[in-house]
DNA sequence: TTATATGCAAACCCTTTGCAATCCG
DNA sequence: CGGATTGCAAAGGGTTTGCATATAA
């Protein structure tokens, strides 16, 4: 299955057409593991002389996101990040507010401690969002 | 203190002016410990018959968090919400996606495990932000 | 063919800002 | 008095949307 056939696939499950902008959206998505705003795919498409508008990338991002081929992030800076889906475990991330780099990170001992504080709040937990703001290596 | 000399003084330490606007937004935040937004502010005030402007609610409430007064929250839906800092202890947010009720809650050993993370990462943490999204008591 | 997708520009939403008028100290 | 603060409306930044045109199936 390459990069090609799972878009093709996925867009087919939900009834939608396989369009060019579609497939250059996803390549450029899948170009590199970061954490990159609409903006910046979309300038990024543009500067290599492919045919994409600005409108194309936010409605495809939003495909992409809803299909779960791609994530979301929101660092609360007014612009949403967006990732490729590289496999199905979930992460969070540490954000450098130096270099705005971010990096991500598993820790199971703390998603165990959420179900903890969401059963004795009586809370039904759906997803958690959790950020750690600070210098990375290279910012201290 | 009252109410009336914790603003004064806060405004007075920075060589602010006190005025009958910046009063009257931090009474209304102090009136409820809820998680409001700038809009629903402003509209409470003027609904009140309080003389206040959109851009004095703004301006006044960035001044509130500068100095410690109040806290901002955002929970990525694009509106920030802020709340009276009650008092020193920081907190963690668990919205519910159904009615958008915001409750608060602390868990020393989460707070211990993300300096883990940072620790084992080389990362110098300087905040964070952690919500669980999911149902509330009333919406389950 | 024909309904979906695209491109463009205008509209949106929340927030910030320039400037003249007002007010605190 | 004189600079800080206010109100207004316009500008800003990111994102969404209406509509005519282009295109996948």
């Amino acid at each position: 299955m390459n990069k090609y056939s799972v878009l093709k696939e996925a867009l087919k499950d939900s009834g939608l057409r396989y369009t060019q902008q579609r497939q250059t959206v996803w390549d450029e998505l899948c170009s590199t593991s970061d954490h990159r705003d609409a903006e910046d795919i979309y300038v990024t498409l543009v500067r290599n002389g492919l045919s994409v508008s600005r409108a194309t990338v936010y409605r495809t991002i939003e495909v992409l996101v809803k299909k779960g081929l791609a994530r979301k992030l929101d660092i609360g800076d007014g612009r949403s990040r967006y990732e490729m889906r590289q496999d199905n475990s979930h992460h969070d991330h540490m954000i450098c507010v130096n270099c705005g780099r971010i990096e991500e990170f598993v820790d199971l001992r703390i998603e165990e401690l959420q179900k903890d504080v969401a059963v004795s709040n009586s809370f039904i937990l759906k997803t958690h969002k959790l950020q750690l703001y600070g210098l990375c290596r290279d910012c201290q």
